[in-house]
DNA sequence: TCCTTAGTTCAATGGTTGTTGAACATTTGG
DNA sequence: CCAAATGTTCAACAACCATTGAACTAAGGA
């Protein structure tokens, strides 16, 4: 990773409603996690959002998403993959995140290729 | 009414996810709307809302849940109901409001009772 | 080893939030 | 008509948001 190795996130039972609600009541969130949502297993890296903000704007919405409960950060060499906290989220808040989800549709922004 | 007979909604067509999202990621406010779905019909009067929060802070929730389309406020005499925009936001957003209130259920804070 | 890639950190900035209290406006009941 | 009830407006405030650019760090490849 670039930094710290392993970083900070919420354990299941403490996400909450309103603070999973403030980290999707953005457009570049929303358009991110809409990506997410192409490919849960795999996830996708920060360098996948590049079109929808800057290096360091990116940086700080991931961190919100990941503060937040939504998504799992893990590194993976210089990288850092990320992943929707699907079943946490899930078992948590039944639905929630699939009808956000569903009504993203159209944000993924065109081109969202394989990595590596 | 108190002074604007007639408060500004958004068109439904103009009802922004992100917008509906921000208007939700707060737990008073979580907390209105989870009241309101008690009885959708009838809605609520801000009145009933004051265990939540001062007069004043009530007002600027509620305008908030207006602004980005959750509520629709009528004026009834001196007084203001406060009606979910169900239609609109099903239309809109299917699924989105259900999930999120039925995630709610336990927030009404104690006694709803009737008004008049 | 040096350079490139991938992402972080930091400080700054302007805008938005949520809350308060004091003053105000309107309707309605006595 | 007066007073109470219901809610609004306004200014102030501290806290947080989203974004920027410059400097940085760490891992990998040539």
């Amino acid at each position: 990773m670039t930094h710290p190795s392993v970083l900070p996130h919420p354990d299941a039972d403490q996400i909450s409603l309103a603070n999973v609600l403030g980290a999707l009541s953005d457009q570049t969130r929303l358009a991110i996690i809409s990506q997410l949502a192409c490919n849960e297993e795999k996830g996708a890296l920060c360098g996948q959002f590049t079109d929808l903000a800057s290096k360091t704007a990116i940086t700080y919405h991931i961190a919100k998403l990941r503060e937040a409960g939504v998504v799992r950060v893990t590194a993976e060499g210089t990288r850092r993959r990320v992943r929707l906290r699907r079943d946490d989220l899930d078992a948590r808040f039944p639905g929630v995140l699939d009808s956000i989800i569903a009504n993203t549709r159209g944000l993924e922004l065109q081109g969202f290729e394989a990595e590596e």
